[in-house]
DNA sequence: ATAAACCCTTGATCTAAATCAAGAAAAACA
DNA sequence: TGTTTTTCTTGATTTAGATCAAGGGTTTAT
């Protein structure tokens, strides 16, 4: 699909705002964002990203999905929720590696191909300081997921993703409740039992709003990455303090 | 510790040939070369590694160690098996995560600090491109970590660990079974327990030394990137043919 | 507005792996 | 070399969460 001009200048000022462009001038960019390609998906599609196909930078413009691998058996792991904004990069698979991309919701993806993302990192160096950057979230989000769900028990694991909604967001669960249980590895029934679980301690769910009685009964769950955005963190409330 | 001259050399040359350094001239390298540290670490000790000390891109030279989590309860996770030649970079963590090295063996590290690395990644374009397949690499790593930690029964996961070391090593177990064990993210006696349903099949493990019936018994629990480095893949007898 | 589809909850039952326990084997040490 | 320490195995028991099942809500479609 290629994009009217009307829609480009729209487009890249909201690429231009994403951390992976921070430090590029709109100037230095603009080679870039010419190659620039959109692709739609449907809702319930499901497409796998490889290196051979898909030797890409993925931004999602708009929509919803998730990146999942399914064995033999047709049980599912979640390797990760692609909101708004974040970016899928199976140029970076090696060749035998794949993962499905289960969409959600309609969604709206931009893409680079490899070879304008390895022209725009010969030619800045900031931007290959992005990619490094990106990828290093990456791996860091991977091993507080890896310890997240070996480590923690339902209700922890719950507790653990509603400090990180109300922090990152705003007291808000993004998603439904099958899809966060599906991302922290368990069944909807165990994520509504350890729910009825957290009331008991003050946490509560009111149509995918977080309400707690005192204020402070999250933090049991937080983790010192998470915290970090937070106004208790480091006060004597705090345990990570 | 600083080096004396002699051994400089041969560390160079052992550093020179680490996919990390990939198509890069010894003459490139020397200035990030120069500025080389070493250190030693004792069995059973623990380090902490953060970004606040340890901003530093660590290579171990020589020994064993594991990068793991533990919690509260002293419940444990082992996000990576740190051998020979493998890399750990600190540097690249945000500033409220950490992990655990636990170091298995005596443990001698190199390591570069990160304006080290920096400055070589701004002075050699190929150095960035190779942090950036090192941190690609990783993210894939723990990726397939997920996915062997979560969807696989513990019989899947020895079978799957075991055709992993038939493949990349000689046809042994490279770490002791309890390591291994946590590695999986599983108990000892599981491992264990594992290992004799594996007998059944055909897979036997006499002192580290993998031994099989017919040949093709692990082919089950390999998976494709796994199985690319393997001489049946993609021949009738290999499953993901 | 009504039907249909989907999502969520609650209860009963099942199961894989953890835990507890104790002995066997192997490795490290003196 | 024998002795101590650590690692491994095997059996009995427990348990957290999965699975099965069915009813109640909520959103979407007609």
């Amino acid at each position: 699909m290629i994009p009217t001009k009307k829609h480009l200048e729209r487009y890249y000022s909201y690429l231009h705002r994403l951390p992976l462009f921070n430090n590029l001038s709109q100037e230095e960019l603009k080679p870039l964002f010419e190659t620039l390609q959109v692709r739609q998906f449907h809702k319930n599609e499901i497409v796998t990203f490889n290196s051979k196909e898909h030797s890409r930078l993925y931004i999602n413009f708009d929509g919803l999905f998730k990146l999942t691998k399914i064995d033999e058996r047709g049980d599912e792991i979640v390797l990760k929720i692609v909101d708004k904004k974040d970016l899928v990069s199976p140029m970076h698979f090696s060749p035998h590696y794949d993962v499905a991309a289960d969409f959600v919701k309609n969604t709206t993806l931009f893409y680079f191909s490899q070879e304008s993302i390895a022209k725009a990192m010969a030619d800045h160096h900031q931007f290959s300081l992005n990619i490094v950057q990106y990828l290093a979230d990456s791996v860091q989000s991977l091993m507080l997921s890896a310890e997240v769900l070996q480590l923690k028990t339902a209700k922890e694991k719950v507790g653990w993703y509603l400090v990180h909604s109300k922090i990152n967001a705003t007291f808000e669960l993004p998603y439904s409740k099958s899809l966060t249980a599906a991302y922290l590895g368990m069944q909807p029934e165990s994520f509504s039992r350890a729910l009825s679980e957290l009331k008991k301690e003050g946490v509560f769910l009111d149509n995918k709003k977080i309400r707690l009685d005192n204020g402070d009964e999250l933090c049991t769950y937080c983790d010192p990455v998470t915290g970090a955005d937070c106004a208790f963190f480091k006060t004597q409330d705090c345990l990570h303090s």
